[in-house]
DNA sequence: ACAGTTACGTTACTGTATAACATCCCCTGC
DNA sequence: GCAGGGGATGTTATACAGTAACGTAACTGT
């Protein structure tokens, strides 16, 4: 993975973490909302809106379009995944119970995604905004490059 | 505008420079090119590939989507122009002369958009990337929030 | 039983982007 | 002059992204 990974990104503790986080808040994860999640999470790489409606058909839902994207939505609200503005595409969030804006570094070698989530970079784009008198209310960071594994292996690893 | 402004933004001169900019990279600023350009600084705002080709039907071309997405690929390309993954959208480059990658503050009051290009944002994302190994190549930078003249005026000018 | 809410199904559509192939035109070499 | 090549554009069709609007099923609480 491009990035830090201080936890357990296997599907299952991903799916146990979101059942924990949305017991607390009230929230509903209903057997299609974990069944999206666990698609995301499997995928290991951004993954588009379609290609998870075609896993879940291939799993036997019915489903249409807005099936999938109504349950992004709610994902999205709960902070268990991300959208990559720059790929129309999807990620598991690597740390659902700290809320954070979003940002990634995609490599470009092996297509996976890492969170950096500096609060160094945010701040310094508040400041230089605030030097133009722009007034940040959320941001959008989408780093290109080669993750330290691709580094490694100038090949690059497709799997 | 949104930030700093330190050239002249006026359509004619924005083709003027392009054309002298492709003149001494030896590339072609065709008609339709250069109709293309004109109608996305005119925009002030960021514009979509059809909206572009609403406005070159209405000139009284013919085309399609791939007419413009290939104009626009030349454009980027030439950095006369960006692309605002957000947005799905497109906007003149307010220095075409200096290549840089895109910083970009969007207010969400007026819908317009100016370009940071913090060279100390850019360190900052390459340096804290660099922390968990991974090499920076390109950036997408994108904040949300209000201009300096939306800030003046809470109601928000629109246009 | 009843209304209200939440989640999901379904149809239809708009918007964004690209693949693949055809054509035109200009230029160069012969 | 004309054959061939490359660049630019035309044209058709389609894939991918996202949403509106409406219907329905199930689970509340009263």
């Amino acid at each position: 993975m491009p990035a830090e990974a201080p936890h357990d990104h296997s599907p299952s503790a991903a799916i146990a973490a979101a059942e924990q986080l949305c017991a607390t808040r009230g929230q509903n994860l209903t057997e299609l909302r974990r069944s999206v999640l666990r698609i995301i999470c499997a995928a290991e790489r951004p993954i588009g809106a379609y290609a998870i409606l075609d896993q879940l058909r291939s799993e036997g839902r019915s489903g249409a379009p807005p099936t999938v994207y109504r349950t992004l939505d709610f994902l999205l609200e709960q902070g268990l995944v991300h959208r990559l503005a720059s790929l129309n595409a999807f990620v598991a969030c690597c740390d659902p119970a700290e809320r954070h804006g979003g940002q990634f570094l995609i490599c470009e070698a092996c297509g996976r995604v890492g969170e950096l989530n500096s609060a160094r970079v945010e701040a310094t784009i508040v400041e230089e905004a605030a030097a133009v008198r722009f007034a940040v209310s959320a941001q959008t960071v989408e780093v290109l490059g080669r993750c330290a594994a691709c580094l490694r292996l100038p090949a690059g690893p497709s799997a």
